[in-house]
DNA sequence: GGACTGTATCAACACTGTGTCGAGAAGTTC
DNA sequence: GAACTTCTCGACACAGTGTTGATACAGTCC
């Protein structure tokens, strides 16, 4: 949970034209401010539903202040979902050794449930993240690349395992593991968002290792 | 593919305040030179970016004229989907049947080649419906609606299967289904709008039945 | 043929939200 | 204290939505 010192990472490195317009001085208050608002407002209520005036008053700024700091709306929160992203890479545990460490059932469920944990604590988040992709190619091309990371992960764990024997042929790894991921992601979305019909909270991972196992072993996995 | 007179259908029956605002004249016209352009402009660019004026122009009238046969662009595009979701339903392939008569693998196939038929033919469509499932519950109530039809059957077979003795016991069965029907909207929406990882066109069938038979049947299911 | 009624149409308006411009205030540096 | 950079916001221009009120244009009905 406590920050982990791990990799290159001057206080923020905004990639492209998001965040500030460079610069590096005091107005970090603001611009967290900002960020802070757009987090909590999230949580209350839908991105659309929540004005660039509302972040601006939130962080006791003008609107044209606002400008400032962020582009857009959008741009704020591709930021949050640039670091919700990062939080959820970093603990990753390697798939590939939690197989190895515990057997697939266990394995598979520490990864899963470690990959999770970040996106739970933020359904706001998550959601705003979803509804931006219709029309921000940017949080298009952002889960584009972390679905690709999920989708490689898994295909070498498929290819693996039937390299050692212990799963059978059948579609190439890499199209099984797209459509394994993909499943993973609407599910745990649906049961994140409480859509109807989704599985509880305390039942999906359960529901979809048991799938996962059957699909890549070819048979009904014993414990 | 031939429209079956299958069940009660007057025409066109607006559920709620959709549609027109009652009356039955001539202006049926306009109202359908409406539809007509939605559809059109849906297949050129994505809803955001389809204004009620741009409706209004194709259909040839002004933009308060358009609020006389719909309250908003939003109940064009869900008078368009209820359209595609009674399509895709109408020649509906009972699954249990499909399945004793053809076997599992054969049976499965036709069954949800025949369900993606009707959105295939529409993208444009499909994705301004889902498009509009953040902002609009009504989208989300007729989605809702629908994945708990598919729930349901998909639920039946694998009980059937179950106490037949051909497929071993799991998770229950709803559990599975909500699972596996959620990996297929996820996947058939990612391979029809071509996003990024996704599985292609003419793979994406195989794939996810081979998951499908395996998941329900715990063993690799041959032919 | 004139009064009555419901359908259909649109110019003009009110409103909400976005993003920009330009004039400055406030702080830092030499 | 002049010059520079950072920061702030009032006022504007724009795009889009949805509403109002006046008006035309049928058809009846008597």
């Amino acid at each position: 949970m406590a920050a982990l010192p791990e990799a290159k990472s001057p206080p923020a490195a905004a990639p492209k034209g998001r965040g500030r317009r460079d610069t590096r001085a005091s107005g970090d208050d603001r611009e967290r401010a900002i960020l802070e608002t757009a987090e909590r407002l999230l949580e209350e209520r839908p991105l659309a539903e929540i004005s660039v005036d509302d972040l601006a008053k939130g962080a006791g700024i003008s609107r044209p202040t606002f400008y400032f700091y962020f582009p857009s709306k959008d741009a704020v929160v591709l930021t949050i979902i640039d670091r919700l992203v990062a939080d959820a890479a970093e603990g990753r545990e390697e798939i590939l050794t939690a197989l190895a460490e515990s057997g697939p059932r266990a394995g598979l469920r520490a990864s899963l449930e470690n990959l999770y944990a970040a996106f739970r604590s933020r359904p706001g988040v998550v959601r705003a993240g979803s509804d931006l992709r219709p029309t921000n190619g940017e949080a298009r091309d952002l889960w584009s690349a972390v679905m690709e990371g999920w989708v490689a992960d898994v295909t070498a764990v498929i290819e693996f395992e039937r390299s050692r024997g212990a799963a059978p042929p059948g579609p190439p790894a890499r199209e099984m593991a797209i459509s394994l991921v993909q499943m993973n992601e609407r599910a745990q979305y649906a049961t994140l968002l409480g859509e109807e019909p989704s599985l509880d909270r305390d039942r999906v991972l359960d529901v979809l290792i048991e799938i996962w196992l059957r699909a890549i072993y070819g048979e009904v996995v014993s414990d």
